[in-house]
DNA sequence: GACATGAAGATTGCATGCAATATTGGATTC
DNA sequence: GAATCCAATATTGCATGCAATCTTCATGTC
């Protein structure tokens, strides 16, 4: 164990996007203090982290509350992380991918489209898309060479929904799911082969429309999904408000 | 007064930035709790506000040290603001700005323009400079109604240097500082123009243009600046190493 | 009944103390 | 003289206690 903020802090955000301390309410030091079994001080340093994440608000002297975000400011969000993800494709096709780095992305896209091609319907297969649609992201920004873009978009990707991979999942995972994933697998696939032929304005184009799908996909499923309430794994939902 | 870690906090930044905490240095708890006049507790919590802003970093068990950086990461981050001003620039055309807005926008430009007429030799007329090119690149902002855009690029200005009007005057404030400030406000009245003639790819490149030229400026400028100590009221210069 | 008032309780803001860990400096060995 | 070890010191991590502020709710007034 490093230290009990650490673990504290994590623990809080976990508990937060789950929904699990209640949505938009006030957060009370000693019951958190209590629930995790650390003092009021490592509960304040821990709330304090997460205030600058944007996961909850203060107010001096009334304290902690969970912050709640509309679809609209989740939507606004993911078109700034879509036009950063979009610059790093674009930094990648100018200064070009070494042999490597091509084999790397060009790998997990092969995984994706076997995963893809078998359905998503177990839990398993799901997992598995997250981190491989997870991975893809990264390395793309990651080869982006540019360190504050890459904190810039992880620090986006903290807000609730706004991550790459932050999917919903209809609950029979065929249908609508599927054919999004597909259709977002072809996008990958699109923004590689720019990126390669360094048609860099082409890459920046392909992965800023990537997110506004996955923007507009998030509008039009949102109603349907949270009363339905078959998605309950992905976190942060319960912070999302119409 | 609202709470003492609220002002601890802007204090030890103020004093980090202007390098009188020493240089990538490491930060004591106790010697700071002295000089500040509060707890090590609000200490605590400052410097861990203060390390997701990136200013210091933690090691658990050994404490906070200021962070120091590269000329190459200060121009990073300028790229990544310009990407988003851009990105500001075109939502703006995309929607279209009120008439109000626009005349807001055209209002600060003019009383640059009058300011840059009349040169930039005295201390006043550069504050007057800062504070105007701040309200015309913060309203730009403001008005691409994007929320989350703004937090990040506020986020971003954060950092030394990165901030728009973090430029550097050199000591006579005429020639080349003069000339680059001209060509700045260049940009402004063309990106206003492109905004107004609701050409959005056009404003977005202009904004990403004059982030770069920002950019550029600054890596040129940062020898000379640095020896000759004249600039010692640029915020965070002295947390910033070739 | 609606609203103001104020005291009791609850909650936050902060300082301090103690245990755990890291750092320093000098003695010892080779 | 250089390296190693260990004790003394310094520093961080955390819990607790108290004062200040906010919240609640019963009481009284109109």
């Amino acid at each position: 164990m490093s230290t009990q903020l650490d673990s504290t802090a994590q623990a809080i955000r976990e508990h937060l996007l789950a929904g699990e301390l209640g949505s938009s309410g006030k957060l009370r030091e000693q019951n958190l203090s209590q629930d995790f079994g650390v003092s009021r001080t490592v509960i304040r340093l821990a709330l304090g982290q997460l205030e600058l994440e944007g996961l909850v608000t203060r107010e001096p002297n009334k304290g902690f509350r969970i912050r709640s975000f509309t679809l609209d400011e989740v939507t606004d969000a993911i078109l700034v992380r879509g036009e950063l993800e979009g610059m790093a494709a674009r930094l990648c096709a100018q200064h070009g991918l070494s042999e490597v780095e091509q084999e790397g992305l060009r790998d997990i896209l092969r995984k994706l489209d076997t995963l893809l091609a078998h359905g998503i319907q177990s839990l398993a297969s799901r997992m598995a898309w997250i981190d491989l649609n997870d991975a893809f992201h990264a390395r793309l920004i990651d080869f982006s060479r540019n360190a504050s873009l890459s904190e810039t978009i992880a620090s986006l990707s903290g807000m609730p929904l706004v991550a790459a991979s932050a999917t919903v999942f209809d609950p029979k995972g065929l249908g609508p799911t599927l054919a999004r994933l597909i259709a977002a697998q072809q996008d990958h696939h699109l923004v590689l082969e720019a990126i390669c032929a360094r048609e860099s304005d082409r890459a920046g184009y392909i992965m800023r429309e990537h997110a506004r799908k996955s923007a507009e996909n998030k509008k039009l499923g949102f109603d349907a999904m949270q009363r339905t309430q078959h998605v309950p794994a992905l976190p942060g939902l319960a912070l999302v408000t119409g």
